[in-house]
DNA sequence: GATGAATGAGATTTCATTCAT
DNA sequence: AATGAATGAAATCTCATTCAT
């Protein structure tokens, strides 16, 4: 009845919660929202059916969104990170730098990456009652780079574009890439794309911010 | 029973079949495909639920596979279109005019992009049976932008990258963009973007040939 | 394609839709609304669960709501009957034929009784949205009464009691009376009250237009 | 450790089966047997779910038929009470006040009303395997009428008829009029039925001792 | 060939009951 | 003894597919 006693079942309380978003992003990212069944995620967090519902009163959609709000703050977190630390670099470095996180950080989580795909964006593109949630979402990310990039603008290190566009753009061609390169799933072939993460960090800050036209 | 009268039934056969597809794509587009019942395709194409099936005897997701033939051969005709009457342009304006092409394309056939998003997408991340499929026709778009990739980049206009790799960030961004112009549905707002399609065509060809340094 | 055909699928449209609701009086009369199941109304009318939904797309409560209809318009024609048929009578031979007529319409259909006694009463005493249409049926019956009493009362026949009580005290007798012969189910015995429908009816006439105090 | 202790907790338990037992009755006659769920009886007495099961082990009918044991047990109380107080009145005027003591009791418990209709009603007329018992509590009430309506009778006060089958229309019509009088719920017109019990009381009793023939 | 009613597998969700703390 | 989280059986409802007409 004391503190500790509290702490114990609050502490166990989350780590409940964390097994079962972590099965259902396993599940969701594989067979998607609609293909998954709450009891193959049940099974895979192993627990009762039921006890989804103990943490996810709402129920399916509940547990994708509580998804979203973790995937989304990852997202944002690794971008506000990378700024705060890389402070002083010149542009093109600190981008260079970021870009390359992202691709580790989707690379690592490829549930993650596989969710914004197959369900953020389907979702952003309907009549949902919570795509406004979900567009919000996707802000805490652009508005995170939108800073950085409103004063290169102002600098004159970047063209005179509007932020927003150049920070939808930037997690674009990081999210095109990893489409692009990402392996067929089932075989086992490795996927076409560069061999490493660097190559492929490059050619993608060479397109943003060389163009792919040769500088002389 | 000649040859009159087979063919007439022939196209009214085919004229079925699109009206069926169609509204299919209406749905899909809206709906997304689980979204989506065949009862609603089914009526909007104003025929029996079960004419479907004589038209599509797979079901469901042979009429799915069916738009995305016509979708992706659609988008590759584009493209070979545009290379063909474009020869003799140098390379930047050629490939601008692609990307205008392209975003006037899938503004005017929005729920063509929404397809591509929404069930294309979705489906190559997936152990589906039809992946390699899907690949193959999106494949078809890629090899029709590759050959005159690979001239330019032979020919030195373009950075020896890959010439695949090339083409997929080509269309990514294109896809991109348009994703970051969507109007949020069901909202009345404009959405954000360029107000003309010019100015969003000279963004991407920009950021693509240029990049988002300036060049002095 | 003709009337003919047409006029059959109508006739097979409304014997399936019959068979449901037959069954499901039987069910929901021995298990209660919420002791039912689709399933055993299902299977007791003899179609797939499915089925039932093309017949009631709203649902269980639909199916017993439809029920009610029938119910209480049975019971509100039989007493428009009696009344057209019997005009000229006195009128207390005239509500004794009516007792009578009831008595034998509910031992006759046991399982409309008890639906009325399990769950109209029973909706009748709670907030559920459809109430109104509850007492609304239930008000056809009485209004069926009303009329003949209301001129009784006015010819100085019957006491000036308020004649819509009058008609429920009326219909509440006959209620009153089967709840209490009703033989205990499940058991053998043959539940209390009079051997013969006759001395019933004699039974709550006296009571109703005699009173219990002897008239000497 | 003492008899005092134990006598405390003793009476303790004894309020928590109380506060239980209220509550359940409030919920029970709100939204019904099947309606109602543990959780919120729990809720209401301000006990946790699982201490229910401490104090009715049988589960959630077993609450139930303690209620039942109370609510039968009240009528019964209530009417031998009467009786004994009213020993030396003429049976008019005893069974006059007796219909005024129920009008009145009902109308100050009304979820004792409602549990009686809804659940009560309905339980007898099944299969369940307590009927038997909920048949013995209703005779417990009608026993302690028959008793001086068996001594009217052999007294020629009142008409020949089965003493069992008097009480029970006797009851019957009680709470056929509270049926009747009682407001739609939900609604904020008043209901039906007189506005005073005594007007009711006269009116029930006029039906049940002189009938609604006017006695000249 | 066109039709749409019939079907039942399978999904989400609820909730009485159990039991470790 | 009190608790409330865990549980899974069982309910309603949906809808792709079949098939008799």
């Amino acid at each position: 009845m004391t503190t500790e006693t509290l702490s114990r079942r609050d502490r166990e309380r989350r780590a409940r919660r964390r097994a079962m978003l972590d099965a259902a992003l396993v599940v969701f990212a594989e067979k998607g929202f609609d293909g998954a069944t709450l009891d193959e995620i049940a099974e895979r967090a192993e627990f009762g059916k039921g006890t989804l519902y103990n943490y996810f009163p709402e129920g399916k959609e509940a547990i994708l969104f509580a998804l979203f709000d973790e995937v989304f703050e990852g997202m944002a977190t690794l971008i506000r990170d990378h700024f705060a630390e890389a402070e002083e670099q010149p542009i093109r470095e600190s981008f260079h730098g970021l870009i390359h996180r992202l691709l580790l950080h989707f690379t690592e989580n490829q549930e993650t990456f596989f969710l914004l795909i197959k369900e953020a964006q389907r979702l952003m593109l309907t009549q949902h009652e919570h795509v406004a949630a979900l567009h919000r979402h996707r802000d805490r990310s652009i508005d995170a780079l939108v800073e950085p990039i409103e004063r290169a603008v102002e600098a004159g290190e970047l063209r005179p574009f509007p932020p927003h566009a150049i920070a939808h753009m930037l997690l674009g061609n990081v999210k095109g890439y990893l489409m692009y390169s990402c392996p067929t799933p089932g075989c086992d072939e490795p996927g076409p794309g560069f061999a490493s993460l660097d190559e492929a960090t490059d050619f993608i800050a060479t397109i943003l911010f060389d163009g792919l036209l040769p500088r002389d």
